[in-house]
DNA sequence: GACCAGGCACATC
DNA sequence: GATGTGCATGGT
């Protein structure tokens, strides 16, 4: 495995691309709901759904828990699996309501691992969609791990192959300090990487870390 | 037309 | 515990 430190690259990704300004939408609730409407999913359909709950005016917790379910689901079509997606969002939304009162500011209460542990006990939040949470819509310390995180680590030896989620969060969040703001941009700018130059095929084209050492 | 995109639950071995 | 499959739209 490759001994390049964590920092180094984080430094390097944020010297070659700068800052991501990530989440890319406003608020904690259009924040959730976004991160469940890009599992597996293109950003660029997500912002089609989010345009159309907004057009709609139904972009609240109490507005969206009062939709009809497949009304939910044409106003989210365009973001893909629609129909378990609508279920997931009102999985969401009954935890939201039975717990906090519909309250989208009371989770944040929970320490960083209640809320998580939380999180993935609701039906359709999984790791990436739980962490993704936590941290961009909490302010929580908790790195997210994502398809493209997976793909960069492993090509460049980070990782062992079948590492899986868990492991590769600790293993970054063991390596380095344990900063909201540089895990929001971390994450971030691999999701930059990945989509530029570390796509399935082809592989590696231009990639700007062939600069870095490979072994230290 | 094939492949891909910021996963997850569930069935099966 | 690992692996396979359904879920669906829209861009390249």
């Amino acid at each position: 495995m490759s001994r390049l430190p964590l920092s180094e690259l984080y430094e390097r990704l944020y010297a070659r691309f700068g800052p991501q300004g990530w989440w890319p939408g406003q608020g904690r609730f259009e924040i959730i709901v976004g991160a469940i409407l890009t599992q597996n999913t293109n950003w660029g359909n997500v912002e089609k759904a989010i345009a159309n709950l907004k057009s709609a005016g139904v972009l609240s917790p109490n507005a969206l828990f009062a939709l009809e379910p497949q009304r939910l689901g044409e106003l989210i079509r365009p973001a893909g699996y629609f129909n378990i997606k609508a279920q997931r969002l009102r999985h969401v939304l009954q935890w939201l309501f039975e717990r906090f009162d519909g309250d989208v500011d009371r989770p944040g209460e929970l320490s960083t691992y209640a809320l998580r542990e939380a999180l993935l006990a609701v039906k359709g939040i999984g790791p990436e969609t739980a962490d993704s949470i936590c941290l961009y819509a909490y302010d929580k310390p908790v790195f997210v791990v994502d398809a493209y995180t997976a793909r960069i680590f492993g090509r460049h030896g980070m990782i062992w192959p079948q590492a899986g989620y868990e492991e590769i969060r600790e293993y970054v969040e063991s390596n380095l300090p344990r900063d909201v703001q540089m895990y929001n941009e971390f994450h971030a700018l691999l999701v930059r990487l990945g989509k530029e130059y570390c796509k399935p095929k082809p592989l590696c084209s231009g990639c700007p870390l062939e600069e870095l050492p490979r072994e230290l």
